[in-house]
DNA sequence: CATTCTATGGATAATTTTTTTCCTTTAGAT
DNA sequence: ATCTAAAGGAAAAAAATTATCCATAGAATG
């Protein structure tokens, strides 16, 4: 399993630098490259964290006739095969994402806006396994906080 | 704001170690103390983390004739008055819970089931602060692994 | 305790979100 | 170029959530 970092995501699989390459991705994954996929995948990296609204409206500009059935027929099948990942905040829509290197996530309190946080649990874990009487393996943080973009603006 | 801890669970309201009094929790939060929210109460805390379907199904042997609407709007307005938390973990269904103290998660890898872990998040919250552009507020932890209950059972 | 007013519960319908079915089309192998 | 399993799209169904409307019941007032 190889790490390779493109436009500030880190995807898992080929070593590469270039611009992603959708197909290969997939077909990594033991997935067909369809046209549809690999634009669900490049409107997933547009956005970073997308919900199905904006993955519909978007796409739907390239694929006109491109039913919601095959998004979350799509999205559920790369999920299975680890190559994208579902984001549950409390009070926010579902979002997805390419599949990246472990990372957190920050939830804006005020525009509800989510970044990737570059950070390792691993610490974390191996700090509170011990102390649990479960196998605690990895652990998926949300902060909540103000944005950046909002620190700026806003009082 | 007080923290008092009853059956292995940690609310926040009037300090106090005897079996709950939802009506007074209730009344604390501003929210009328009627028999179908004590029911709701009774419910996640019994369940420690509950469903809309278990909950649903639970209550309905008290209130046979409750409405689904009802459990919504009440837990929303719990949500509101910060009496009831919503959680929600990737793969899993909604689950909602009594507000307690901060605390992380355990989302068993095998069974399902999700279980509190007592953690202090102030260091890590503390730490990223500062590596990040974005102010830090809090952080929601979930774990994965495998619980007590499948670690001695199964292989 | 009786009166009053407003918030709540329940019935119902409407929305929204997600999944399933069925048939046609297509990616990728041969 | 041909073949076949997998995928896409239309449509319907199912599941989850929210809104509307009105009778009723908390609880505040006196
Ligand atoms: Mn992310
Ligand atoms: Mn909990
Ligand atoms: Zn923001
Ligand atoms: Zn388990």
């Amino acid at each position: 399993m190889f790490i390779f970092v493109v436009a500030k995501n880190i995807y898992n699989g080929a070593m590469n630098y270039e611009p992603i390459n959708y197909e290969a991705l997939l077909r990594t994954h033991q997935l067909k490259a369809t046209p549809q996929r690999i634009g669900i995948l490049n409107a997933m990296h547009t956005h970073g964290h997308i919900t199905i609204d904006t993955l519909y409206s978007d796409i739907k500009k390239e694929f006109s006739a491109i039913s919601l059935a095959t998004l979350y027929k799509n999205i559920h099948q790369m999920m299975d095969a680890t190559l994208v990942t579902e984001v549950k905040i409390a009070q926010q829509k579902t979002l997805y994402e390419i599949t990246k290197a472990a990372h957190a996530h920050l939830a804006c309190d005020r525009c509800g806006s989510v970044y990737d946080i570059a950070i390792d649990a691993t610490p974390l874990v191996a700090q509170q396994s011990p102390l649990s009487q479960h196998r605690i393996e990895s652990a998926q943080i949300t902060f909540t906080g103000v944005c950046q973009g909002c620190l700026t603006k806003g009082a």
